[in-house]
DNA sequence: CACATGACTGACT
DNA sequence: AAGTCAGCCATGT
């Protein structure tokens, strides 16, 4: 895909849930991954922040599949329930040890790179 | 309008 | 190696 998603960086918001569900089965990224590609790597909080509204998108945000730049699952206190997180990314083929995702850095999913 | 908070990150101790 | 601090920026009180 040429065109940047977040050309329009006017539904901020879309543009992540799009990347979000963009991300391939089994890999992860991490916020600052998608904040880089939406132009706004400065902010990965904001990049959180709308992940906080992703529940309530009629189509589904993989959200599982995003966590912090350490691999870790920060955003598990926000599903559904505390263990939901990690039984969707072990449906993945993803393991995740003391909330961390197991070879974190092999199974990341740049979309600056990806997408390129 | 000012302060606190947060699904973050990188640097520093 | 693990904990702390300071930037980061939109939202809520």
């Amino acid at each position: 895909m040429n065109t940047k998603i977040a050309d329009q960086h006017k539904d901020f918001f879309d543009a992540v849930f799009q990347v979000v569900r963009l991300i391939p089965r089994g890999r992860v990224t991490s916020y600052g991954a998608i904040g880089a590609y939406l132009g706004a790597k400065r902010s990965a909080r904001m990049v959180g922040w709308a992940m906080n509204a992703s529940h309530r998108q009629e189509i589904p945000v993989p959200a599982h599949r995003v966590v912090n730049s350490s691999g870790m699952l920060t955003g598990k206190f926000h599903f559904e329930t505390l263990t939901a997180m990690e039984e969707h990314l072990a449906a993945e083929g993803i393991e995740v040890k003391n909330d961390k995702v197991v070879n974190f850095k092999a199974l990341f999913w740049n979309p600056t790179i990806e997408l390129e």
